[in-house]
DNA sequence: GGCTCCATGTAAGGAGTTACATGATTCA
DNA sequence: TGAATCATGTAACTCCTTACATGGAGCC
């Protein structure tokens, strides 16, 4: 039975963040910096619910006021999935991300005017900027019992968006005529 | 009436390449280096009949053979469509896009021995230089004709993957024991 | 007593994929 | 004449989102 990304990585989140509601695990993907999934609850009760039903988690009750609440944690077989999901690196997986911002640029040259180009440059370097900013802060606040890992997949998100700022600092560069390419 | 990024990539490819037919939009889409979507016959023929019914691309007929074949080209509102969505940048366009190495380096600590972290670190650097030597091939092999923009788009998704490189070698220090961070 | 979180769902629909079809054209 | 490419579709399905619901818990 195959499992998709965000299957795969519900359940990474149950793993790091041990018994937990699935309000838990969605508010964990709505939070998260450089997390880029919703997961909205739409999918996410469903999901957990099919993941426990084919054994991956264990659904639990946990007292909750004058009631229960529903808590999963990983079985074994899940952890296992984990591990074989993690240690795998599909072929795909090298592939470069979809990125709106490069996505337009290959039609840039529909506005007519450097202005229009510089324009878009700008824009692009503004919610680039807002984004690092927001994930730097972020990573400050990152809690001290945090994993190595995760904070160096959160710093991988940084290398990205200033590789982007980075290239859209050429690109603006080219627009003004500088020499620029090799 | 609101297009999705692929519907106004459609737009944006036919008003690249001229007058053409949906089979040459999907194997644009098939073949470009850096476009990550597949844009399968079962989307982009019923999504060109939207877009031609809508009054954004205009369904003309070509010779082919003894019969024809349909051939779409932008309309005055398809271009005005085309330039709208380029010129503007969503605040969502900055946040980090998802990638499934990054994703599963979250996670990475399930993985119980160092060994195995190294393993996954250097397949995924091992998949990352396959899709940057590809990349670089196709950019070398960029007709003459190609646009500025398009030249720069690829080279944007060269910036990406090389930081993912860098991050990738960083990761790994940080596994060997380097002193690495700040 | 009200506001904000926590908790848990469902129904409808959007967007795209996979897989299956079919046939014509071009070129070696 | 056979293989590769060009051309055009449809049906079923997956996965996820939006939007709508409902209600208890904790706090000031």
């Amino acid at each position: 039975m195959h499992l998709t990304e965000l299957e795969n990585a519900v359940l990474g989140v149950v793993w790091l963040r041990g018994p937990c509601s699935a309000y838990l695990i969605k508010r964990e993907f709505d939070t998260a910096p450089s997390v880029s999934w919703s997961a909205s609850a739409g999918s996410i009760y469903p999901l957990v619910r099919k993941l426990a039903a084919s054994g991956l988690l264990v659904m639990t009750k946990a007292p909750w006021g004058k009631g229960t609440k529903t808590l999963v944690e990983l079985s074994g077989t899940g952890r296992q999935a984990l591990v074989d999901w993690t240690a795998s690196v599909p072929e795909w997986a090298g592939l470069v991300a979809p990125d709106p911002i490069r996505t337009r640029v290959f039609f840039l040259n529909v506005l007519s005017t450097i202005d229009d180009h510089l324009r878009f440059v700008e824009d692009s370097e503004q919610v680039t900027r807002t984004a690092i900013a927001n994930l730097e802060s972020e990573l400050r606040e990152l809690p001290a019992q945090a994993s190595v890992f995760e904070r160096l997949a959160n710093e991988g998100a940084l290398f990205q968006l200033k590789a982007r700022l980075r290239w859209l600092r050429r690109l603006r560069g080219v627009l003004q005529g500088e020499p620029g390419s090799p």
